[in-house]
DNA sequence: TTATGGATTAGCT
DNA sequence: GCTAATCCATAAA
């Protein structure tokens, strides 16, 4: 099965720049999928992962955003500048992690669904409180919003309203070169209105996108 | 002030 | 496959 590769020693990852944000989230959406998630804080080991799963939200248009019913102090985030961190907490026990999009003022962002660890990995798995007894646990650790950003350590009280262009944020998003190729789009999980809109990316064949394999 | 249900997950049948 | 867990933003009153 084919699985990208984890950046060696030498490798650079650089931030994502405010431009990039800037535009309609199906676009963000797309290009996101094979860049990298990093937590980085003094005194702890960085964690990174690559994005293999991300869903796009748009403005007040979409019924399932939380744009929907106008900004309020939960959502301001997204009516904001773009490449900061929303951060909601949901069904009492998660959060979720996605990052604002369009120019400030337009709503509109990406949720971050499911990751590929990279480094860090040990670190993770404490945080979610598993073993890792082999390869097949991996997926455990980042496949799904809630548990991705466990993994992570991500709040709202610590992450939202983040600036995720800056490598000087504890969390940020950056290149290191991977070039994803093979990219499926399908309808988002999870929500129960506008159910039947193509606005979830996914890299194909990756085992760490969540949700069941469908049998061919 | 109270009621409702959700961009989820884990654990059990 | 089914559902409890568990909080809080939002809507309704």
């Amino acid at each position: 099965m084919p699985q990208s590769q984890p950046p060696t020693n030498r490798s650079q990852i650089h931030s994502l720049g405010r431009e990039f944000f800037a535009r309609d989230p199906r676009r963000v959406a797309r290009a996101l999928l094979g860049k990298v998630l990093v937590r980085e804080e003094t005194g702890s080991a960085r964690l990174t992962a690559r994005v293999v799963e991300v869903e796009a939200y748009l403005g007040e248009e979409d019924p399932a955003a939380h744009a929907a019913s106008g900004r309020t102090a939960r959502n301001s985030v997204i009516f904001g500048p773009p490449g900061h961190a929303y951060v909601y907490f949901i069904y009492g026990n998660h959060y979720c992690l996605n990052v604002s999009c369009e120019r400030e003022g337009k709503a509109g962002c990406v949720l971050f669904r499911a990751l590929e660890p990279l480094s860090g990995i040990e670190e993770m798995a404490r945080a979610r409180g598993i073993e890792l007894s082999g390869p097949q646990n991996l997926p455990k650790l980042t496949s799904g919003p809630g548990r991705l950003s466990e993994a992570f350590g991500i709040t709202r009280t610590r992450d939202n309203d983040c600036d995720l262009t800056s490598p000087a944020s504890s969390l940020w998003l950056g290149d290191d070169g991977y070039r994803a190729r093979g990219i499926a789009v399908t309808p988002r999980i999870g929500i129960t209105k506008a159910m039947n809109h193509p606005l979830r990316y996914i890299l194909e064949r990756n085992r760490f996108v969540s949700g069941k394999i469908k049998p061919k």
